[in-house]
DNA sequence: ACAGTTCTGTTAACCGGTTCACACAAGGGC
DNA sequence: GCCCTTGTGTGAACCGGTTAACAGAACTGT
């Protein structure tokens, strides 16, 4: 998704849509637009969170990563999404790291404005109750995808995955375009590299992705498909 | 923790402890009381969430599993404990089965008398996005667990967690005493019962645990510990 | 007491992912 | 244009978990 403004933030995400409009005005005033370059870091795990973001443009990659220096991507975060309210809600420590990918704009609500916010429009905890409930039924997707899948399904999992949010259609198709390094495909899966690239170069020469330098298009969205069918139902 | 009543559930827990003792007077008058026998299912994974559950006796089993046969357990639901609260929540399908490991009673709040209190009771629903918040922390902690850890640090970990949830201490000692199968080790930590079998002998011969049916004492839980820590630091 | 079931303990063969190592390609900055 | 960094492609050796198979122990029901 390209990049939007405040404005088309507030009255597209789901957490403000329904809002009173005054309020949303409000929010719109209360809340500050932050800048950040390519790779620069938001917050760490362990911080305090004392914030709510919104994305205007750009992408912010949430992660986590070991001493040992291996790391885990947990999401990417696309224009008119929201991020931020585990910390800002119970007041504890931030859960992950959050850094820009590239240049990126960032609506910025602090705690204690939102919270009191919270207080006085009780339909917006409701929205944030949805907000949460639905963050919770994909982060234990992940954790039942880790347990029952072998890498070629959750990697074609990921795959489709990304390609319905942050994918661009081919014109002349069904191919879809990621912008995406297969190092960053093995930090999504908890997986190397290498192996990472092995399961791509047998797809590529089935014919179902084509592969370039930071680049994956998947040709054949079916075949992807029914490798994860399979390995769930059979 | 043994057996409770429905009153002590309702001022006990989080959700409902700092309520109004009017309102805590009306839910324990429109919960139900619902008694399961051992192994029966209270619900399947893909039902619609009608209901809002809080152990008062037994232990409720939250699991998913393959058609293929594989089972993993998400969490064992102690007395005092609520469960269930996604789907009622968001009115979608249920994430997970949950079924009785013995004999157990519940308190039951339908879906419609509970969101009728949600709306009535703005403090309720700051205390569900706690609770939706917790979940939310704990589940993420187990992607990168698994992304993370090792089976042997992944083992020691979850014993060492259901050590403070369920075990009973022994009064000699440091020694607490779980009531579980190797079996059930291995669809909470997403492995083979006879992996899982391989690790606890070696720590068994270490004297750091000691293995019976259906039992694991744990007799070291520093030794268990610092498996753990040196795994994420090292 | 007996039969059936569930759980533990243990092995060998296999398989898939990791690690390490290196060649090569493609951009980016100067 | 030329270096330097970043990403891709690939192989060999290794390692840990899975699978399959079986023996025996411990509880359950009748």
């Amino acid at each position: 998704m390209g990049p939007i403004d405040k404005q088309t933030l507030l009255t597209t995400n789901y957490l403000f849509r329904d809002l009173d409009p005054g309020v949303v005005g409000r929010i719109a005033a209360l809340g500050v637009t932050r800048g950040l370059s390519a790779g620069e870091v938001l917050f760490l795990k362990g911080d305090s969170g004392d914030a709510l973001y919104g994305v205007l443009s750009g992408r912010i990659r949430i992660s986590t990563n070991t001493p040992g220096g291996k790391e885990l991507i947990f999401a990417i975060m696309d224009p008119g999404e929201v991020f931020g309210e585990i910390a800002l809600l119970d007041g504890m420590a931030r859960t992950a790291d959050a850094s820009a990918i590239g240049p990126s704009k960032l609506l910025m609500i602090h705690r204690r404005d939102f919270l009191d916010l919270l207080e006085r429009e009780p339909r917006l905890a409701i929205h944030l109750l949805q907000l949460v409930c639905g963050r919770l039924r994909h982060t234990n997707e992940l954790v039942e995808d880790a347990a029952f899948l072998a890498l070629p399904a959750r990697l074609a999992k990921r795959l489709l995955s990304l390609a319905e949010c942050h994918g661009e259609p081919d014109p002349r198709g069904v191919r879809v375009e990621l912008r995406i390094s297969q190092n960053e495909l093995g930090q999504l899966t908890g997986t190397s590299r290498e192996s990472i690239n092995k399961h791509l170069q047998r797809w590529r020469k089935k014919g179902w992705v084509a592969l370039g330098r930071n680049r994956v298009m998947i040709r054949n969205c079916e075949a992807l498909q029914e490798l994860v069918d399979t390995e769930l139902d059979g």
